[in-house]
DNA sequence: AATAGTTGCACAACCGATTGCGCATTCATA
DNA sequence: TATGAATGCGCAATCGGTTGTGCAACTATT
């Protein structure tokens, strides 16, 4: 508050302008100085003092001299949906609730960026990473193990290291229970059932479809390969996928399965664009979106426990899992289907 | 890639390796060996076994050294709407390009949060600070000016540092002028359209307000202090804004102007929920949601130019404005109304 | 062959905090 | 009045890079 100098205050200028020693200071700004039997009267004088004159610890030299960042890195693939923004957010939040700090990098689901950005944040020392969505999960893992740092995986799995992730299967299953229920309500077609976007190489893909196929074989209902489109998540695959989709079978599907927001953007394009009525096909999407939700109120969504998922990540984060290859899912809830409450028990 | 070494390799550990010099080893990998005249044979040599052993460089102890982090700050409201993740990670990207480490932080526009998060960034000696959105800029800027460091504002501006940010008056009149245009197309009465969300104190909705009033009074028309609900961002207080001007009313408005894609999210549910059609009333929104658009596109949204704002920004960062107190706008696009094309130019 | 310039590298002093250790006082006890 | 313990604090080494400076060895010049 007082001088503005150019030269950042240190230990050492806080020494003297105090009359005490470098250690001494450092003791009471960093709180040990209780240990390190320095009377009260003294820690209130210099505390005081940093106070009056804005000292601010250099981190750098604290990480550097302590060999720990005080950091907590995450890579996530976006920051554009509702489901990785929140991620980012809650992380952030119960970071800081702790006094930790963050570092997020998005890696646009490259695993080259994956691997760079997780080479910066291991060169920042930071004291975990936590991987979200990532391509490559295991390829990170092992460059942390490499470097003696715990990773963590979020959101998609992996087998170096514990993941937290969404229980999509049973998730999936739900939701398609849910539209199988109106389809039947509205005595539509149930084989009509279209599950689209994703891509069938990444396990939430085909948890979620499995999930898919399970709750359709339940009620005695086949699955074909042409039921199944992944065409990656981007609004334009999904648009053109359903393009064809509809060009092959001459009609729409009766219901569909959207795997995340970013897809049902492509879908509900093509749909208005096309002179068709939204409501008119009956649809559930694995991802939450407010928006979406005020403008389709019939759109039932799968909105992913982000807070808990957060929360059993810093579990174990504080208690590392004995098993390094721990799998926890948490379960997503339905949303925007009344009817379902019941049947989600 | 070698040994597995828990204690993280040091230049130390490679100068004995190569039978050479901490102070070589550090000069090849920083990249100054040629102004040091290191032979390259050696340089070469040593970059290689840096390559096999897995070495990294550490941080912190550069950063200590040289006395600058290599890190870029920047504190954001929140990341989930389109705007904001689109700055965070448009920002992030450009960093990463020029081999800058970035750290943000999201302080929810508040004061608190903004401070505390400030004097996180400046503890970890952060190169420069970009305040986006925040709600207290000069407050922010004080800080980092008492601190030696560089400030810049993005989106909303501040007096006490560079700021960079959208042509909101402008942008404003225009989105209403597309409004009033439909509104006339459609002979509707001009008087009854609403501006809602926003706050009051906030430069970027004074602005706006100022815009919607001149679009309006160019053609003859004034604008009532009831005209005008800025009741903050927040999806509920809009729903709330919404249903209270109704209810004053006694009809809905023949057009609105919304201030930003989470009001409208309240907007367009209690629409929902009260069963209006929201293609009877003429929508602007001030930001832009591809969502929204999907599921509406007779809805007209002002596209904020992010990748501009954030090459302005770097602009400043490489070479400082001579003026603390700069600010450039930066105009958003229309989107959505293929007849204000020409309008716009 | 002596001198000057160049090449190639190592020494050692930092940057700012942390922390094991030790030394002077003061206090309690015998 | 000695003696042991407790109190209060400072010294100095250390974390891992960076960088000004200096010194050999070698090359070019006269």
């Amino acid at each position: 508050m007082s001088s503005e100098q150019s030269r950042k205050l240190t230990i050492y200028d806080l020494a003297k302008l105090a009359n005490s020693s470098p250690s001494t200071v450092s003791a009471v700004l960093n709180g040990t100085w209780q240990r390190r039997r320095i009377s009260r009267k003294l820690a209130k004088r210099i505390l005081e003092l940093a106070e009056r004159e804005g000292y601010s610890t250099n981190m750098q030299a604290r990480a550097l001299r302590r060999d720990r960042s005080g950091i907590l890195g995450m890579i996530l693939p976006l920051y554009d949906n509702r489901y990785f923004s929140s991620i980012a957010q809650v992380f952030e939040a119960e970071a800081r609730r702790r006094g930790i700090f963050t570092i997020v990098s998005c890696t646009n689901r490259d695993p080259a960026q994956e691997r760079e950005a997780a080479r910066m944040m291991l060169a920042y020392r930071v004291e975990h990473l936590i991987c979200t969505g990532a391509t490559d999960p295991d390829a990170i893992a092992e460059m942390c193990g490499a470097a003696g740092i715990a990773s963590l995986n979020l959101d998609l799995p992996g087998t170096a290291a514990p993941s937290v992730i969404s229980a999509n299967r049973e998730g999936a299953r739900r939701l398609t229970d849910a539209l199988l229920d109106r389809l039947e309500a509205r005595r539509a077609d149930a084989a009509r059932v279209l599950f689209i976007g994703g891509r069938a190489e990444d396990h939430n893909t085909r948890e979620r479809i499995e999930g898919f196929r399970q709750a359709r074989e339940r009620r005695g209902l086949a699955t074909a390969p042409t039921d199944i489109v992944t065409c990656d998540y981007a609004a334009e695959k999904a648009q053109a996928a359903l393009e064809a989709y509809v060009g092959r079978e001459g009609r729409l599907p009766a219901a569909m399965f959207v795997n995340s927001t970013i897809s049902l953007e492509g879908i509900v394009r093509w749909l208005r664009l096309g002179g068709h009525d939204v409501n008119d096909i009956i649809m559930g999407c694995f991802d939450w979106d407010p928006l979406a939700a005020a403008f389709h109120p019939r759109l039932i969504m799968m909105r992913q426990d982000v807070p808990t998922m957060i929360a059993r990540l810093f579990d174990w984060i504080d208690v590392p899992p004995e098993d390094p290859a721990s799998r926890l899912e948490v379960m997503p809830e339905i949303v925007g289907d009344p009817a379902q409450v019941r049947v989600a028990g």
